[in-house]
DNA sequence: AACAAATATATAAAAAAAATATATTAGTAA
DNA sequence: TTACTAATATATTTTTTTTATATATTTGTT
């Protein structure tokens, strides 16, 4: 049950950028040093990022990095699912098939409660309020 | 955020353990067969098992498994926490030395409630609840 | 005393996660 | 249009974790 550095990593970047929204695009180059996170292992998990529509890019000279929305308008939900996939934490639940006990199973339902909880609590966070949340931590 | 076999199986033994509850200790060679568990693998998980006082063990000849308490006060919480650890989605929530910016990261403060979450739901389910649940499932 | 089964430890195999390297494509601005 | 910069894609390697197995030992029962 733990997440892993795809999931972490994703999120410190997320946030990276929703401090410089329309600020124009971010050098990934610059969120590595800033978050000490490897340029090429970063530049894997933006992919998925940008697939699920949260990023947007632009190229060539001054190009770079951008959320693809305003930052109170992406979840923490989103981030996490799109690098991670689905924050069921047993596969039969979003593929049945893999499993025959799957249709009466007692564990599945409770397993599928976990998941549903997580995946609410990550849904009331979006990218602001984990800014603002941030501010009143380090303003104190 | 997946629950590895360590949980799955201990909880599937667990079950199998209530269901015979005051029957007599029941061998892991039996339980293997009907859980379709390599011997050998299930011999190591039920070791956190026995040190988290979740089950006893009788030795010899005629001996074998069973529920150190009945099925009604055992949580499922317990069962995973013995054999993965704590639920919480990131270590820097029980071992916070390991991160430095750990007194001040939004992030860690909502891995730490996703956790809670988990704890929760998990603590919420006894052994007799599942079987109960398990009897109205199969029952339709 | 013989047997049956739990316990402990060590090791091996397999799978997944994390990280790196290389080559390619595309856009910007001079 | 050319040179530059940076994103994109793919392949490969390394590391770690998970899963599983094997062997030897201890303990208790009949």
């Amino acid at each position: 049950m733990k997440l892993s550095t795809r999931g972490r990593y994703s999120t410190r970047f997320m946030i990276e950028l929703a401090l410089y929204y329309n600020k124009g695009p971010i050098l990934l180059k610059e969120i590595c040093k800033s978050q000490q996170i490897s340029l090429k292992y970063l530049s894997q998990l933006v992919i998925p990022l940008k697939i699920a529509g949260l990023i947007k890019t632009s190229r060539g000279a001054h190009g770079g990095y951008f959320l693809a929305r305003p930052p109170e308008e992406i979840k923490l939900s989103e981030i996490i699912t799109a690098v991670e996939g689905s924050l069921n934490p047993v596969e039969c639940i979003d593929n049945p098939e893999i499993c025959e006990r799957s249709d009466n199973c007692v564990t599945k339902a409770i397993w599928a409660e976990v998941g549903k909880k997580c995946l609410e609590t990550l849904s009331f966070y979006t990218l602001k309020k984990m800014i603002e949340l941030q501010k009143e931590m380090s303003g104190k």
